[in-house]
DNA sequence: GCGCTGGTTGCAAACGATTGCAATTATTCT
DNA sequence: AGAATAATTGCAATCGTTTGCAACCAGCGC
């Protein structure tokens, strides 16, 4: 029961000290629990410290021991700028960060940055001094940027996909194994005429285009068509309508970039008549709540965000710890249902 | 470009003050873009902080400001401890939460917190200093605690129901008027015997379930059936199969407390060959993306979103100012698709 | 030439918690 | 009992930035 009566308002250690007739180095020590201070006076001054409801002032305590125990989360609104954050996966990743970061003892800064309007989102971010670390989610198209600060800063991870040779340690899925195991699934149905749906400018998008395209090149199939599209469900919608119009019947088999893509080209294929899988297999990418509940449910790479939270903040933490971490990529799961 | 090469490491303002041959003062009022020094030595100031990539350091400005130009953002996890955060309504408010913090120069600080565990999670975080203000985003089953808080701490606005008389300031949906929305728009499709899907305890929800009620007990309707469920789509799946398994023939019309939730039933009413809406018409609440894309598309009624994080955010500047503010409920909407 | 006004700059004291070191007291050993 | 050791506590500097106040300079009018 904090107080509210006791108007004595204690709102510094100071404060705390003079009460319970001590030095402020007494009250801080015996409030962060070291065993120098005598077990008596320091039950003495954490049972004050209750009473009054005192919470020592965190900027305070940062600024002293050069520690913030925050980290920040960053999400660079690179290739497409509007509502990405809404995007499922991300948000999905974003709860499991709190989660693992709050067991872990730290509080989590959230930005969003959109990296053409200023070019320094990441040092801005990392020399603010309130972060401890950063986790960057999603390279968008600003991998060479986060190469740069990677060679002068240690305690940040990404979100992304990983590329031979690089320097910044990425925890991800292997987008491009992941989309040979779409397209793969998408022939094996019977496709024979692919096509991306999505923006390739996202470099883990690029990767997965690339897969798929591994596979068609192995089995001598027509190179896969791809259809540029912004992720924002709105102008997502009208654009996958056009694609769909233009490519009517010269394509057989979908690989949506993304769940979320791929639910809305199925409410498209619906109206437009399309039927599903039987005119048109579909497979989409990261196995997000709405696969299972789409009509017919969808076929997706799976994609393991909790662990992919779980890897983040593990490597991270070996960083401040300052240990050297490889990358972590992650196997992605093909998920059979109904669309392809 | 913020330098890397340059290994002078210009880490405080008594560096770049050293380098520019000024006192700290000067660095600060100019870097602060204060008149009082001489343009010339302003803009020479500027330029070495810009040619080094120096940024003051945050912590120890808001120590000495009094002023963090952070905002706290907090879910309270009381009535659904697990997964709550990645309900697509509350993570698409924090997205636009963040877009609104980030146009007004404020810094965003995420927690998730279940106050079961720790009774004074929110005076926690307000005590913290880290925080100029708090967000909190539903009052799940908190209210009284929240109630509390208020009374001796300003900077806070919270997401969810408003209740004659309380002390907090909040900004919401009417949700008892949406929920007599959603049942008369269920009788008027032709639906008797309702039902309502999902976890009264949370006050919102308890508001959306009285609101049906409302119109069902003025139209002299037998009273609503209650199935209670929780809100993470692993457990609700079962759960909701359960329910249905129940009261087959019993009810013919569902108000969903969310449109997760709703379309998790539409897939169980699916896959149990109930037809929607012959046999079950059914209506949502929030219309989420996903409301457009079930099958058939849902019924629901809709919350603006992003005028609620634009208002929440409002609402806490002013306080921050010291105005005193009222609390913003905004009026629901019907959205008629093709579930009711 | 002297005092004044304005415009710039420097000085030094905050902000609140932490921590190495010294000082104090309590304990133990010879 | 005296001294050495250990256990507590206090002192004061420190983290890096901001800001009230004083100091300084140039230029001005008298």
């Amino acid at each position: 029961m904090p107080d509210r009566d006791t108007k004595g308002a204690v709102r510094t250690i100071t404060d705390l000290a003079r009460i319970a007739g001590v030095s402020p180095g007494t009250v801080s020590r015996a409030l962060a629990g070291k065993s120098l201070v005598n077990i008596e006076t320091r039950t003495k001054i954490q049972a004050i410290a209750r009473e009054h409801g005192f919470r020592p002032n965190q900027m305070a305590s940062g600024l002293r021991r050069q520690k913030t125990d925050v980290i920040g989360v960053v999400i660079p609104l690179g290739h497409d700028t509007r509502q990405q954050i809404s995007d499922a996966f991300f948000m999905t990743l974003l709860g499991h960060l709190a989660d693992e970061l709050t067991r872990e003892g730290y509080d989590l800064m959230l930005r969003r940055v959109v990296p053409g309007k200023d070019a320094d989102w990441l040092d801005r971010f990392i020399g603010s001094g309130m972060i401890d670390g950063v986790i960057v989610i999603g390279q968008s198209d600003q991998f060479d940027r986060i190469e740069d600060v990677a060679d002068g800063y240690d305690p940040m991870v990404v979100w992304g996909n990983h590329t031979e040779g690089q320097r910044h340690c990425v925890v991800g899925t292997d987008n491009r194994l992941g989309g040979r195991m779409a397209a793969e699934r998408l022939i094996a149905a019977g496709a024979t005429r692919l096509a991306f749906l999505g923006d390739t400018t996202a470099i883990e998008f690029a990767a997965r285009f690339a897969g798929a395209q591994d596979s068609v090149a192995r089995l001598g199939l027509p190179p896969i068509v791809t259809l540029r599209t912004h992720l924002s469900p709105d102008r997502a919608s009208e654009e996958i309508a056009r694609h769909l119009a233009d490519h009517a019947g010269t394509i057989d088999g979908i690989f949506a970039a993304t769940d979320t893509l791929a639910a809305l080209c199925l409410t498209e294929l619906r109206s437009q008549g399309i039927a599903v899988p039987d005119d048109m297999k579909l497979v989409g990418f990261d196995d997000l709540p709405i696969a299972r509940q789409t009509v017919p449910p969808l076929t997706t790479v799976r994609q393991d965000i909790a662990a992919g939270a779980q890897g983040l903040v593990d490597l991270l933490l070996r960083r401040l710890a300052g240990e050297e971490t490889e990358s972590l990529v992650m196997p992605p799961q093909l998920v059979v249902r109904a669309t392809a």
